[in-house]
DNA sequence: CCCGAACTGTAACCGCGGTCACCGACGCGA
DNA sequence: TCGCGTCGGTGACCGCGGTTACAGTTCGGG
């Protein structure tokens, strides 16, 4: 129905929930195919798995864990949004999370999906507002939260934490720029086929392979992209009748890793 | 003449130097009209001036500027490249420097605008490569460099410093979503007169006063905002004609603001 | 003081990709 | 089982902005 996001609404969208007719940036539930996600799913509640704790000690880690109370959304809901910001800093246990902006006209970017295991949010705790970015929740999703206080007093001071951060923002600072120098050098073509080398290769770790699936819908990649819908559906089209990918409901699956790589661009 | 970057030519532009026909992202020098400059020119040599160290003490502070030898380059020159990479912190004193890419075909893309009393290469001692991430000198330059086993004896054990450079990273993550957001969003002339504004507001700090001069050619500023030389001129003749800006050789001077502003996008 | 290089200005062309308007297909919930 | 909502697929249109090709202008250096 392509009904645009209208910034008024989206306070009434927190608690309309599942109800009426969702914005084109919510996303349906989604079921996994996949057994991939099996592998890591269900319950990896312990904090070892997270990246920024790797380098704590076990009673360490039980103190943070003692005072980060989990929380779980239905796939669609908001994390946060402008006008429910939130000073809290997230671990994601379950699920994926996507965070994105919307323009006036009520178009959406995705600026960020965040996997299991990582943290988010972590733009406060660095001093920066964060105003005019949402998160939603891909799928159903499990969450630890951590009070601005907590973060203070547990990670802040502590050094090895800091330098975690610092590599993290790092790496976010790196990405953002190649996907700024995409947006602007590269064709949509070359850029969709780009995000989905990412998306798989980062999805299962090493290099990448055969016949990994990707979880989401052509809106989806198109917000991930910086294109409309149309156009991705179109390309993907093109790619699948290369034989390059086979698609799916909801779900993209890469045949040929290779080429699709090749055509990320030179 | 318009010439295209060639990614191996790239390698003896460092040698030939202000020689030959140099390549359209290399700038002549630039000589200073304004005043402005003046006021923070010439000897801001101390280290209390640099954002990142505003909370050591005086000690300190010695300890570390002994530590760093200061080095000039000449308006245009690459103070590192793909090919030439460093692994050294810059403390810029005097001048500007521009962080760029530059695409296969050869156009260039300006990611950030370095000013004086700000560190950059920043993303090395975070454990990011950079690779692939050019930086030039806009005007004559002054810079302390410090190597990587000194980065990590004096900054990246100090909590203080740590926080500082989570800081600046975060500071950059939320400016390049938000370019990124507005390459996407944003019409060209949306997002010529919003770097505008913003290189405005960041020249004399406080909101944004009439008369402030950019020192940008069209050129710069094309590769800033991810657009063509051409249409860039066009846009600022456009809004010189409605008398929003005048318009110098190298320079643009901000007549009427709060309109510029408004014409940045709602 | 003049020459060449850089910077600016202008115009014609044209292709990528966004928008609009559909329709068919799948799948979930009643 | 049926129906509706979301997802996927397709085509026509058309405008923004990149590209190309010059011409005029300013400046710095020889």
């Amino acid at each position: 129905m392509t009904e645009r996001y209208c910034l008024v609404e989206g306070l009434d969208a927190l608690d309309r929930r599942s109800g009426g007719s969702s914005p084109p940036w919510a996303p349906g539930q989604r079921e996994e195919w996949a057994d991939v996600e099996r592998a890591t799913g269900d319950d990896i509640w312990c904090m070892a798995e997270v990246d920024i704790f790797a380098d704590l000690s076990e009673s360490e880690m039980e103190a943070i864990a003692a005072a980060a109370p989990m929380k779980s959304y239905a796939a669609g809901e908001l994390l946060y949004s402008p006008h429910q910001p939130v000073e809290t800093l997230f671990i994601l246990k379950k699920g994926r999370v996507r965070i994105f902006r919307v323009s006036p006209d009520g178009r959406a970017l995705t600026t960020a999906l965040v996997m299991p295991g990582t943290v988010f949010g972590e733009m406060m705790l660095v001093g920066q507002q964060m105003h005019d970015n949402f998160a939603e929740a891909l799928d159903d999703v499990v969450v630890c939260i951590m009070s601005r206080a907590d973060v203070h007093r547990f990670l802040l001071s502590d050094p090895r934490i800091s330098a975690r951060i610092s590599e993290i923002l790092g790496r976010r600072v790196a990405e953002l720029e190649r996907r700024l120098s995409d947006t602007v050098f590269k064709s949509v073509p070359e850029r969709i086929a780009g995000t989905l080398c990412l998306l798989a290769a980062e999805q299962q770790k090493r290099p990448l392979a055969r016949g990994v699936q990707i979880a989401l819908t052509h809106e989806q990649l198109a917000a991930l992209t910086g294109t409309s819908r149309e156009t991705t559906t179109k390309v993907l089209g093109e790619y699948a009748d290369r034989g390059l990918l086979r698609l799916g409901r909801g779900k993209i699956t890469i045949l040929d890793p290779e080429t699709i790589a090749a055509e990320a661009g030179r």
